[in-house]
DNA sequence: CGGCTGATCGTG
DNA sequence: ACGATCAGCCGA
């Protein structure tokens, strides 16, 4: 079994370049069962914490709820939004930065993942942030989860190189004024796992 | 297939 | 009030 990603990797300073190099990587979230259910990361967000309009630390706001992210790099900030979904980030090292997983293509137990989202097309299971936190039963309990513990974790799976990325604008956070033009967006060229954006 | 809308609730 | 969203419905 691969090592996991440690908190060395979630440490250093460029929050961004995680961003980009969690593409390719692994996402395993065993159930009650010990089961590996898994997939492969396929789209990722850079959130730059104080000096980022679309932070929820934007500005050192620090609350209960995202007190998460002020800790140590290699932990995991979950949230709910729109009073029916969770969001997974991973903590980095900088005080309130944080990366959103937005997309996952299914590796392991895929099965398990149709359960818990009803019937649909392979596509639609995890081509989102909320989708792939219901795929993988991500919720409240997992919020400040060690990433090398066994609860949930990250290893090395494909290597994605610079020509198979695109870079591009955030999603859905049109209040942030400037910094909704920031190109913190990463995802694998071509891969249909990636999340349909709706723009407005 | 693109656009619109209702669902639903913790946080501030 | 209002989201780092999604599914279902509508009309074309």
């Amino acid at each position: 079994m691969p090592k996991k990603l440690d908190h060395e990797f979630y440490s250093r300073e460029d929050t961004v370049q995680i961003a980009r190099e969690l593409l390719g990587k692994l996402l395993v979230v065993p159930d009650e069962e010990g089961r590996r259910i898994s997939g492969m990361i396929v789209e990722t967000e850079a959130y730059m914490g104080v000096i980022d309009k679309a932070a929820h630390s934007y500005g050192g706001r620090r609350t209960l709820r995202n007190e998460v992210s002020y800790g140590p790099g290699g932990y995991v900030y979950v949230f709910f939004v729109y009073g029916m979904y969770f969001q997974l980030n991973f903590v980095t090292a900088e005080p309130g930065q944080v990366v959103l997983i937005r997309a996952i293509e299914p590796v392991e137990g895929i099965e398990i993942m149709k359960e818990r989202r009803g019937p649909m097309k392979d596509m639609n299971l995890t081509s989102g942030p909320g989708k792939l936190c219901i795929a993988l039963d991500i919720d409240r309990s997992l919020n400040g989860a060690d990433l090398e513990g066994n609860s949930i974790w990250t290893e090395e799976f494909r290597s994605i190189t610079d020509t198979d990325v695109i870079v591009g604008k955030r999603v859905g956070i049109d209040y942030a004024a400037e910094d909704a033009e920031q190109p913190w967006r990463f995802w694998i060229k071509g891969n249909p796992y990636v999340s349909k954006t709706r723009v407005k």
